[in-house]
DNA sequence: GTATTTGCAAAATGTTTGCAGCTGC
DNA sequence: GCAGCTGCAAACATTTTGCAAATAC
């Protein structure tokens, strides 16, 4: 788990993708993912960049925000807002899952299965609405954090 | 539904809550509860300053953002960041609800019954996490937005 | 070799704070 | 009358854009 993207065959899943869509694998890119990779915790981008930057000082904080944007637009990172609306990422599994978040040390845990197909289904004949998708963390505290 | 503020009931509802806790009623507040009573679309800040300067034209966007943030904090309005990040904000009945979300034109509708208690508390088993509570929007595309 | 990427500076965006004057009650 | 509120200006935080130099392949 903690080594999601330093697994080889992940690394050359995120290359390969990289490739097919035109993009180039990067030193910075590396250093990114290597971040999120090390760390189970929602990460803002300035602490990215500060992770990021003690292995690489001459990393830009330009090049955090695209390689973030870049790295959701092809799904191997989630941008998640909370209640304070400020943008924090995870490293992402492949398939449909959520994050359990703790609220004191920010840890996240992926789980696949929200069970809400039932309720979408139900709200979508009573609504007219054509539901597409949804946004769904749950939160809490974690062991550690609970004291 | 559409006059959820005006109705003297919640309005005077709305009056005393802010008096229990040591607030006011003033005019920018009726003023921009008003604006989110005749909307049924999820508005960003700055909408809701455009359309409450109509009715006021030397309110100030500052008065906006505070104004938003005591009725999120009183609960009469939930505030949704969407996967852009952007804080919008709408109207929010009593007790538990989430909103069904319009991702053409806005409109959000309220529903009560998310049907996550089972998961969350496999999750808590599961993990040790003490879960406090879930951010829950379903986003789509209302009747008139499907064509 | 060439298209992509980077990092800087600067701009744009969105939100909060300090404070003097105004307003609700 | 006095505590709370408003609106302005300014500060602040965060993210995006333009562009020349560096880089991946």
């Amino acid at each position: 788990l903690k080594q999601y993207f330093n697994k080889s065959r992940n690394m050359k899943h995120v290359i390969q993708t990289l490739r097919d869509k035109g993009y180039r694998m990067t030193q910075p890119r590396r250093t990114i993912l290597a971040v999120l990779a090390e760390s189970d915790a929602l990460l803002r981008p300035g602490e990215v960049l500060a992770r990021a930057r003690r292995h690489n000082p001459s990393l830009g904080a330009v090049t955090v925000y695209r390689t973030l944007n870049l790295l959701v637009e092809l799904g191997f990172v989630r941008c998640i807002h909370l209640e304070d609306g400020c943008a924090r990422y995870a490293r992402k599994s492949r398939g449909h899952n959520h994050h359990l978040i703790c609220i004191g040390c920010q840890a996240a845990i992926e789980f696949p299965e929200c069970g809400l197909s039932a309720l979408m289904n139900r709200l979508a004949k009573e609504t007219g609405f054509q539901i597409q998708g949804h946004i769904l963390e749950l939160v809490g505290l974690c062991p550690n954090c609970q004291h």
